[in-house]
DNA sequence: ATCCCTGCAAAGGGTTTGCAGACGC
DNA sequence: GCGTCTGCAAACCCTTTGCAGGGAT
């Protein structure tokens, strides 16, 4: 993740936290930051395990806390793929996309399809509500398991 | 619901069990059979709610179990609308559809589109996978409360 | 100095598990 | 009669809450 991404979405932290009369602590941003150092899908013991590793002392009390802030400032994004699967990832400059998530490995994939923003619109219109935002998963197989006997994908 | 449905999923039930070597108890047709009474959405403290006010002896542990059941004989939908909020419905001759969930009061509206068919096929094709099923959820606020500033559905 | 935010540990709530008894086969 | 299924209650796991101390304003 570029410096320049890293600057943006601090201030943008910043200017949310000030907005909203919240405390500038150094939690706050070394969550953030700790968040835009990777990529891909992660959870809050993923994330406290990763602070935890680089002794920052944090608790995963303050982690559930400010995951919440981050979403509410648009930063970060919670996916729920079913119970006790609960996964967030980065928002910034992040393209919309659903996931398809593999039944085997629960590894999950990422994809992209302009119609499912026509399907929104009309849904909108049709029951008269506005859609703040949407979740679509598709629960799959592999081929090669199929084929080959084995899920292809690293067992997490 | 109608007799011809309830034998049909009945004999389905059967069927399945057998098929599986699993015990005809009088405690899973009694489920199937309360479940089929119903329409709409449902959680298992619902259905244990339902089935105790008729005085029938059941634990929440055999609904638990059972609903694995069904939902494997093809009887039963599970829907993970977020944490703490799965909720079952019945599947026999129940045309595909997807849930807006409202934010305000949670109620789900039901909706179809055809055209997530055809992303669901092609995601397939792209990404090599066989999808077992899908989820498309819509989080919305109904108009009305923008407008007369309530929810117009009644809070459950 | 105020009081919001933190770490820690305990509580919470839906779901699963362990066990002794019941019952389908 | 054997082995699965049941009801009950305890355990489980992720998440939230309560509380006393600490740091931002």
């Amino acid at each position: 993740m570029s410096q320049e991404t890293k600057d943006a979405v601090n201030l943008i932290l910043t200017d949310y936290l000030e907005a909203h009369k919240h405390r500038k602590t150094s939690e706050r941003y070394a969550i953030l930051n700790e968040i835009y150092s990777h990529d891909g899908h992660f959870d809050i013991e993923h994330l406290y395990m990763l602070m935890k590793n680089k002794k920052y002392r944090v608790s995963r009390a303050t982690l559930y806390n400010n995951i919440e802030i981050l979403i509410d400032a648009g930063l970060v994004i919670k996916h729920q793929f079913g119970k006790n699967m609960a996964q967030f990832e980065k928002a910034y400059k992040y393209k919309q996309h659903d996931h398809l998530i593999c039944t085997d490995c629960e590894k999950v994939f990422e994809f992209c399809d302009p119609r499912i923003m026509q399907i929104q619109k009309m849904t909108e219109e049709l029951l008269d509500f506005n859609v703040i935002h949407h979740s679509l998963n598709f629960f799959a197989k592999c081929r090669s398991l199929r084929e080959k006997g084995h899920c292809e994908h690293v067992k997490k």
